[in-house]
RNA sequence: GUCCCCGUAGCUCAGUUGGAUAGAGCGCUGGUUUCCUAAACCGGAGGUCGCAGGUUCGAGUCCUGCCGGGGACGCCA
C-alpha cells in the first residue's frame, strides 16, 4: 500500500541513484525529500545512510556521489545541477522536463487524478454520522459525518469498494422514554402536533419526559460538587427538592425500561410506533445530508440487529464465552493474572435487556459476513475509545481473527466560540446548536461577503455561491486540522476570507477557472510544456505532483486533513504564480498555451482535492 | 487512583518512517492593482518546540520521569 507513485522524471532519478548507491529504489524514494529552502534545489538526498556501506564520511560520500552522477548520461536531460552541501546532495531538476512529465498524465486523468485501483476487492466498511433517532441533528454529529464521508470518498478514489453505514441510534432505553412520553400525551393532540411539527415535537416530548431526571442529576451533582459553596438554607432546599423528584424520576425510568423491554420482546404496537418515529427522523436528517453532499450505502441502525441478538447471546453462552457477573451476562476482558482490571463487555443487563455493546457486537459480525470487509472503521469521537477497545477485544475473545481489521477512527471534541465564551458541546449543560441553524448562519455571513466582493453576480448565482462557500467553510475548517485535536469552531475565523480556509482554496479555483473562461477557445492537447521554466511554474507542478502521495497517506492514516493541508499549499503556489506570471498575455502564443495547460491542471487538482473533502468548487465567486 | 489524547509565535495550527538555519494563517505593521477576480501577492516584527534526563553522528519528532490541559473508567448511547 505504501508504494509511492512517482512521476517519470523522479523515477529516472531514483533509478540512477539506485544504480550508483546500490540501495533499493524504495529506500531512496523514502529518503529523497524537498530541502528546507527552495533555493537549495528541488530534491535533497541525505547521505548518512549511503556513507556507511562506502566506508566514508557523509560529507565525502556526497561529494563523490555528485561527481559520479554528473557523468551519468541518463540524468543529463532532466537534471540541471547536483550539488553536495555538507552531508546532503541537492538536485535541481530541469523545470521543463518536470512539467512535461507531470502535466499530461494529470490532465488525462482529470477527475480521477491521484486515484488508482489498488484497493480493488478490499472492501472498507465505514460506520459514521450515526445520530440518535427522534433527536435533532446537531453540531456534535457534524465531525463524524464530515470525516466519515471524506474517508469514504478517499478510499473509493483508491479503488476500494466502500460501504458507508449510518448506524442510527434507534434502539435502547431512550426508545422507552420516547414511547412513554407519547403515551402520556393527549391522543388527538399528539397526532396534530406530530403532523405539524414532526421531529421537533418528538424532541419536545423527549425533553419533557426527561426533565425530572435531568433536574435530579444536576441537583445531585451540585450537592457533591466541592467547588460550589452552598448556603445552609440552600442545601436544605436542594435536599428537599431531591426527595420530591427522586420517586417521580424513578417511576418514569421504571416505565420507560418496561416499554423498551416490551419493544425488544416484539410488541407489535410499539414496533409500529418505532417505525413511525424512525422514518420521521430519517426524512428530516436527509435534508442535512443533502446539504452536506452525504449519502450512505446502508442505514441499518441499532434496531436492525435486534433479530440477531438472541441467537448471538445463545451462541456465546453455549460456547462458554459469556459469564454471569453482578447479575449481567458479560464477556470478561481482563486476563486472570492482570492486576489492572478492565471493565467487562456487558452483553445482557440485569433487567434482561441488551446494551449498545450487544448491538455493536452483532453489527460487526453482520458486517463481516455480509461485506467480508478488509477494514471495518468506526468514525466516533474519542470519548468512546474505551468502548471500542472493549468491543474489539470482545470480538477477539469470540474467536474472530478479523477483530484486528476493526479500527476506531477517533477524533477530538468540538467547541463553539461565541464572543468571548467557548461553549462546550457535551450533551450535558451546553446548548446544542441544530446543524441547519449553523449552516444557515454561515451562509448568511458569506452572502454578505459575496455582495461586497462580487456585486455584479446575478442574485441566484450569489445564493449558490453563498451556499457552497458557507457550507464549504465549515466542512473545510473541521478537516483542516488533525483528527486528534479538539476543535474550537470560531465563526469569525472560519468565514474570514483571508487565511488557510476553504474560501481561500475555492477562490483560487475560481481564479483558475476564470482564466480558462476568458481564454474561451480550446486548450491545445499537446502544448510545448518544456517552455515552462519559471520557478513559480515549477512550484505549482511540484505541488500537483505530490497529490497522489498525499491521497495515499490520507487513507493510511485515516487523515483527511492531509488533503486540506495540501490544498492550502498548492493554492498558495498557484496564487504566487498567478500574481507574477501572465497567462493570457504571455510573451508568446506557445508559452500561453503551455501556461493554459498548467492552469487547467491546477484547476483539476484543486477541484479534485476539494471534492474529496466534500467541498464544492464554484467556477465563479 | 488507573488508562488514553494533547502541550510548537499573542491566537489557530503544519512540521513526512529522527535529518540542514523550526514553518503557515490570523492579528500587528509596511508595500503591490494602466495586468487573467486584491476573497490575491510580497516584506517586517514575533520561538528556551511545557520542564528535566536519556538514546545517537543528529531529537519538535524516539524512551523515562515530572508539570499543565482535555477525555474515559460495568449495566446511557
Amino acid at each position: 500500500m505504501s508504494a509511492s507513485p512517482a512521476n517519470p522524471v523522479l523515477q529516472t532519478l531514483l533509478g540512477r541513484l539506485s544504480a550508483a548507491t546500490k540501495l533499493p529504489r524504495e529506500q531512496l524514494s523514502g529518503m529523497l525529500r524537498p530541502p528546507p529552502k527552495a533555493e537549495m534545489g528541488d530534491y535533497a538526498l541525505p547521505c548518512h545512510a549511503i556513507a556507511g556501506p562506502r566506508k566514508q564520511k557523509p560529507d565525502q560520500a556526497a561529494i563523490d556521489l555528485a561527481a559520479e552522477l554528473a557523468l551519468d548520461p541518463h540524468l543529463k536531460p532532466i537534471v540541471i545541477s547536483i550539488e553536495p552541501a555538507g552531508a546532503f546532495l541537492n538536485f535541481r531538476l530541469d523545470p521543463g522536463a518536470l512539467c512535461a512529465a507531470v502535466l499530461p498524465p494529470l490532465r488525462a486523468a482529470g477527475e480521477a487524478y491521484g486515484g488508482s485501483d489498488e484497493g480493488a476487492g478490499q472492501t472498507i466498511v465505514i460506520d459514521y454520522s450515526s445520530p440518535n433517532i427522534a433527536k435533532p441533528f446537531h453540531v456534535g454529529h457534524l465531525m463524524s459525518t464530515v470525516l466519515g464521508a471524506s474517508l469514504a470518498r478517499i478510499f473509493r478514489a483508491l479503488g476500494h469498494p466502500v460501504v458507508g453505514v449510518n448506524h442510527l441510534g434507534d434502539w435502547g432505553t431512550q426508545c422507552g422514554y420516547q414511547f412513554l412520553a407519547w403515551k402520556q400525551a393527549n391522543p388527538s393532540e399528539r397526532e396534530v402536533q406530530l403532523a405539524a411539527r414532526g421531529i421537533d415535537y418528538l424532541v419536545d416530548l423527549y425533553v419533557e419526559i426527561n426533565r425530572p431526571g435531568k433536574e435530579l442529576t444536576s441537583l445531585k451533582d451540585r450537592l457533591l460538587d466541592k467547588n460550589v459553596a452552598l448556603q445552609p438554607g440552600e442545601r436544605v432546599e436542594t435536599e428537599k427538592r431531591i426527595a420530591e423528584l427522586a420517586p417521580v424520576a424513578e417511576e418514569i425510568e421504571r416505565k420507560a425500561r418496561e416499554l423498551f423491554r416490551k419493544l425488544e420482546e416484539g410488541d407489535p404496537d410499539l414496533r409500529i410506533l418505532w417505525e413511525r418515529f424512525r422514518t420521521k427522523t430519517l426524512n428530516v436528517l436527509q435534508l442535512s445530508y443533502d446539504r452536506l453532499g452525504v449519502a450512505f450505502e446502508s442505514t441499518a441502525g441499532e434496531g436492525f440487529y435486534e433479530p440477531f441478538l438472541l441467537p448471538l447471546i445463545e451462541d456465546l453462552k453455549q460456547r462458554g464465552i459469556l459469564f454471569e457477573s453482578e447479575g449481567c451476562w458479560v464477556i470478561p476482558l481482563s486476563e486472570p493474572r492482570e492486576k489492572k482490571k478492565k471493565p467487562p463487555f456487558i452483553v445482557v443487563k440485569t433487567d434482561g435487556t441488551t446494551k449498545y455493546d450487544t448491538r455493536d457486537l452483532a453489527a460487526a459480525i453482520y458486517r463481516k459476513t455480509t461485506y467480508d470487509f478488509a477494514q471495518n472503521l468506526y468514525v466516533v469521537d474519542v470519548r468512546q475509545s474505551l468502548h471500542f477497545q472493549g468491543l474489539f477485544k470482545a470480538l477477539e475473545k469470540c474467536g474472530y481473527e478479523w477483530a484486528k481489521d476493526c479500527r476506531h477512527v477517533s477524533y477530538g471534541l468540538m467547541q463553539i466560540k461565541e464572543g468571548d465564551a467557548t461553549l462546550p458541546m457535551t450533551t450535558r449543560g451546553g446548548r446544542m446548536i441544530p446543524l441547519g441553524e449553523l449552516l444557515d448562519r454561515m451562509v448568511g455571513i458569506v452572502r454578505e461577503i459575496v455582495n461586497e466582493k462580487n456585486p455584479a453576480l446575478p442574485p441566484e448565482q450569489k445564493d449558490r455561491v453563498a451556499e457552497a462557500v458557507g457550507v464549504g467553510a465549515i466542512i473545510f475548517w473541521i478537516q483542516a486540522r488533525r483528527r486528534s485535536s479538539n476543535i474550537v469552531f470560531d465563526w469569525k475565523e472560519a468565514t474570514n476570507p483571508d487565511g488557510d480556509t476553504g474560501p481561500y482554496v475555492q477562490y483560487t479555483h475560481a481564479r483558475a477557472c476564470s482564466i480558462l473562461r476568458k481564454h474561451g477557445t480550446y486548450i491545445p492537447d499537446q502544448p510545448d510544456l518544456t517552455l515552462l521554466r519559471e520557478p513559480e511554474e515549477a512550484a505549482v507542478v511540484k505541488a500537483l505532483d505530490e497529490f497522489p502521495r498525499v491521497l495515499r497517506a490520507a487513507a493510511e492514516g485515516y487523515e483527511p486533513s492531509l488533503v486540506a493541508t495540501w490544498l492550502v499549499s498548492a493554492s498558495r503556489s498557484f496564487n504566487d504564480f498567478y500574481n507574477k506570471r501572465q497567462v493570457l498575455k504571455a510573451e508568446s502564443a506557445a508559452l500561453r498555451d503551455a501556461r493554459l495547460a498548467l492552469v487547467d491542471a491546477a484547476r483539476l487538482g484543486i477541484a479534485r482535492g476539494l471534492k474529496l473533502l466534500g467541498v464544492t468548487a464554484p467556477e465563479e465567486m
